[in-house]
RNA sequence: GUGAACGUAGCUCAGUCGGUAGAGCACUGGAUUGUGGCUCCAGCGGUCGCGGGUUCGAAUCCCGUCGUUCACCCCA
C-alpha cells in the first residue's frame, strides 16, 4: 500500500461542521469593519520576498527563520504572506492610493504562512483578519483601529480580553531612548542571561521579554520608554488613551509590551484572552509610520492591526457553548419501496429548485432507515411517498418534532415545505 | 531550533509480568404488515505511526525517525 499523506505539520483541514462558526465570525467581522469604513483589500498570498525583508524588517524572528521562501521558475525569490501589513503598504503604494481622500482604510480576511513549530493556538497556516489604515498620524485613528478591534470582540461575545498599551516613540526618540537602556543593559549586564546579552547588542527593548527571574528584577529598575518620548509622541500618546476613554475602551498601560515587527512606532497594543494558555494574544498591532517609505513608497503614516482568527475560535470554544452549528436539511424525501423512488428524486429537484434545502436516501435504504436518516440529519419535515400517495398525487408530511403526520395533495405539501424555509431565514 | 509527554478501529480510549488485539461512540442491518429519536441484537471496521534492534515470541522492552500535544523562543 501507498504511504498514507498527511496534512503538512502544523497545519489543519476545515471541515464541514466547523464552517458554521467559522462563517458567522467571518461576517460578524465583516460587519464591523464596514460599519467603520473599511473597504476590502485582497493582495496575492505570495510576494517578492524583498517585501516582507525590507518591510518587517531582517531583524525579526518572522524575516530570519519563519519564511516560506522559494525559487520560481524565473529564478524570482518569492514568499508566501507571513503577515498583512507589508502587503498592504505595498498595495497602496502600487495603486497610487494617496491619491485617495486620506486616510484610506483597508481591511483583510487572510491566510498567514509561518514556519513555526505548532503549539496550542500556533498554526504554519493560519487565518488572520486586520485592518490598515494609511495617510494620516492623528491619534484618533490609533484608538479607532483599537476601537475597531474592541467591537469586533464584544459583538460576537469574546470576554475576557485584555487590551494592553505601549508607546514605541519615533524616529527622534527611540534612538535617545534605546542608547539610554542600552547603557543600563551594560551597566547590568553581570545579572543578565545570555540571551539578553545577545539583545542588548541587537534590539534593546527585547530585553523587557524575558522570562528569566534575575532578568525581570533588573529590568524592573529600567528606564521605561514612557519617561523620554519626544513632545510629540507624548502628545500622541496621550490623545489615544483619551479617545479609548471616549469609548469605553479599558486598558493597561504595559511598558513591557515590545512587539515583533520592527516597523512599529509610536502606538502599540494588543489584547490577551486569559482562556488561551501560553500563546495569549488574540489580537494586536499598531502605528507604522516609517514603513511605506521603508519599501519604496512616499512617506506615508499608518495604523493597523492583526488577529488570529483560529485564536479567536479557540477562545471562543473555551468560554461560550452557544455557537452557531450546522443547518441541516429543511425537508428529507421518503420512498417507501423501490417503485418511488424516481418520484421521491423528483420532488426533492423541485423542492431545491424553489429555494428548499432538501435531502434524499441514495443508499437504497429501508423506509426505517430513510426515517433514521431524516432524524439525523435534523430534517424538520419528512416527505413520505408511497404507492397510496403516487397513486392519489399526494405526499404525507410529518413534523419530526411533534411527529404529526398529514396526508397533502403534493402542491400544499411543497407549499408548506417552501414557507417553512422562507421563515427560517 | 530546544525540552517533555503521547502515537492501538473514523472518534475517545483499555490492553496486567512480553504469548500475534478489545470496549464505547459512529456507520450498516434487524427486533412480522409503510415511519426517526429510547432500548436490545448482529454486522462492518485495526500494516498497534514508520524503520531497525533484543527475544523462541514485541502493541508491550531498547534505539532511530515522523507526527501530535504542551512548553521555551516568538507571534496571531
Amino acid at each position: 500500500m501507498a504511504e498514507k499523506i498527511t496534512a503538512p505539520k502544523g497545519t489543519y483541514d476545515i471541515l464541514p461542521d466547523q464552517q458554521a462558526v467559522r462563517r458567522w465570525v467571518v461576517a460578524c467581522a465583516e460587519d464591523v469593519f464596514q460599519r467603520y469604513g473599511y473597504g476590502r483589500l485582497d493582495t496575492p498570498i505570495f510576494e517578492e520576498t524583498a517585501l516582507f525583508a525590507r518591510g518587517v524588517g531582517e531583524s525579526t524572528d518572522i524575516v530570519r527563520k519563519e519564511m516560506y521562501t522559494f525559487t520560481d521558475l524565473g529564478g524570482r525569490s518569492m514568499t508566501l504572506r507571513p503577515e498583512g501589513t507589508a502587503p498592504a503598504a505595498r498595495a497602496y503604494v502600487e495603486h497610487g492610493m494617496r491619491t485617495l481622500p486620506q486616510p484610506v482604510k483597508l481591511w483583510y480576511h487572510w491566510p498567514m504562512f509561518r514556519y513555526e513549530s505548532p503549539q496550542s493556538g500556533r498554526y504554519r497556516q493560519h487565518y488572520q483578519f486586520g485592518v490598515e489604515a494609511f495617510g494620516s498620524t492623528s491619534p484618533a485613528l490609533d484608538a479607532e483601529a483599537i476601537g475597531v478591534l474592541a467591537a469586533l470582540y464584544r459583538e460576537i461575545g469574546l470576554a475576557q480580553v485584555e487590551l494592553r498599551i505601549n508607546s514605541m516613540g519615533c524616529r527622534q526618540c527611540r534612538p535617545t531612548y534605546s542608547d539610554e537602556l542600552r547603557a543600563f543593559l551594560i551597566d547590568h549586564r553581570a545579572d543578565l542571561c545570555t540571551e539578553c546579552h545577545e539583545r542588548t547588542r541587537l534590539n534593546p527593548l527585547r530585553t523587557f521579554d524575558c522570562k528569566v527571574p534575575g532578568c525581570v528584577r533588573v529590568m524592573e529598575s529600567a528606564p521605561r520608554f514612557t519617561e523620554y518620548l519626544c513632545e510629540n509622541c507624548e502628545g500622541h500618546h496621550t490623545v489615544v488613551r483619551d479617545h479609548l476613554v471616549v469609548q469605553g475602551i479599558e486598558y493597561v498601560e504595559d511598558h513591557r509590551l515590545v512587539r515583533g515587527m520592527d516597523y512599529y512606532t509610536r502606538t502599540t497594543f494588543e489584547f490577551q484572552s486569559a482562556v488561551l494558555g501560553a500563546q495569549s494574544g488574540v489580537g494586536g498591532g499598531g502605528r507604522y509610520d516609517d514603513l511605506v517609505e521603508s519599501i519604496g513608497g512616499p512617506p506615508t503614516p499608518g495604523v493597523g492591526f492583526g488577529t488570529g482568527v483560529e485564536r479567536i475560535l479557540l477562545a471562543l470554544s473555551r468560554s461560550r457553548d452557544d455557537l452557531p452549528g450546522t443547518r441541516g436539511p429543511l425537508a428529507y424525501v421518503v420512498a417507501v419501496n423501490d417503485s418511488a423512488r424516481r418520484e421521491a428524486f423528483a420532488l426533492v429537484h423541485e423542492l431545491r429548485s424553489r429555494g428548499v434545502a432538501a435531502e434524499l436516501d441514495y443508499a437504497s435504504r429501508s423506509l426505517k432507515g430513510q426515517m433514521k436518516q431524516a432524524g439525523k440529519g435534523g430534517a424538520r419535515f419528512a416527505l413520505i411517498l408511497g404507492d397510496e400517495e403516487t397513486a392519489a398525487g399526494e405526499v404525507t408530511l410529518k413534523d419530526m418534532a411533534t411527529g404529526e403526520e398529514r396526508r397533502l395533495p403534493r402542491t400544499e405539501a411543497t407549499e408548506v415545505v417552501v414557507k417553512a424555509e422562507v421563515s427560517a431565514e
